[in-house]
DNA sequence: TCTCGTGTTTCTTG
DNA sequence: TCAAGAAACACGAG
């Protein structure tokens, strides 16, 4: 379930591997998640660098290794987790980096991820461009305004899906924040009021921040007041008024509301 | 057997 | 050139 705080938490999984060497790089690299680089590249790059550091953006993640970065997109189906030493990769194990310690492990049965790879000079082109975080002081209420106002005929649903303005913004963190917000995921985001627009802002920083504490910090629950917990089947009651909760595909997306509190 | 999907990229249409 | 929507990608879960 790879949104933004998910893609935090997994990212401290493979922390554990900082200052260690890898000693052994297996792969499937025929596969999806690695095109633009080649089995040799990495390999080459990687064996005997030591990580030295790692960080994540959205849902970007940058691991740094002596003399090379490595990015990983979990894209619908990723996940990255530390193993024995011994491990033996299984079908959907796409990377995984030995070290002496443990075996650091990249799944993805959907292989709708990504892999990247930056060696040389300055900084990886990809991890540059990167649009600012969410909970940055470069993310402003004006910035959210004319975004919107750009995106004046899509749904609002849609507009905070775009990874360009807000990073790390998947579908359960975006119906979280109309909930919260109280505004119905259809409108078309150039009708929003400049108060709805501000609450825009103000919730993906708030559900962001929530998320990342709990989710992010230790993959426990987000707060139990939250949509989150009643979105996921077919039938789920809003928590704020007890009304059942209205679910269908939005921008193109499964999407689920209160038809009370979110008025169209 | 059949439908669905926590994401991005590319194609098509306007 | 831009914006919006749909299709494509691949495969396990229910």
């Amino acid at each position: 379930m790879p949104e933004l705080a998910e893609v935090e938490y997994f990212r401290k999984q493979w922390s554990v591997g900082e200052g260690e060497r890898v000693l052994r790089v297996v792969g499937h690299f025929q596969a999806r998640i690695f095109r633009g680089i080649t089995e040799h590249e990495l390999v080459d790059a990687l064996t005997g660098a030591k990580m030295t550091g790692s960080e994540s953006r959205g849902k970007q993640m940058i691991f740094r290794f002596a003399g090379a970065n490595v990015g990983i997109h979990l894209g619908m189906t990723g996940k990255l987790s530390v193993e024995k030493p011994d491990f033996s990769p299984g079908k959907h194990d796409h990377l995984v980096l030995y070290q002496k310690k443990q075996a650091l492990v990249f799944s993805d049965s959907r292989l709708f991820g990504r892999v990247l790879l930056h060696t040389g000079k300055g900084e990886a082109p990809w991890w540059a461009k990167q649009a600012p975080d969410v909970l940055s002081e470069e993310f402003t209420k004006k910035a959210v305004e004319s975004f919107l106002e750009r995106r004046k005929g899509a749904p609002i649903k849609a507009v905070l899906l775009m990874q360009e303005r807000f990073p790390g913004i998947g579908n359960w963190m975006a119906d979280e924040i109309l909930w919260q917000a109280r505004i119905h995921p259809a409108t078309r985001s150039g009708e929003l009021t400049k108060e709805e627009a501000d609450a825009i802002w103000k919730m993906t920083r708030h559900v962001t921040r929530e998320a990342l504490a709990t989710v992010g910090k230790d993959w426990s629950d987000p707060p139990a007041d939250w949509l989150f917990h009643h979105r996921w089947g077919r039938k789920g009651n809003c928590p704020r008024c007890g009304v059942e909760l209205e679910r269908g595909e939005v921008g193109g997306r499964t999407t689920s509301w209160c038809g009370k509190c979110q008025k169209p």
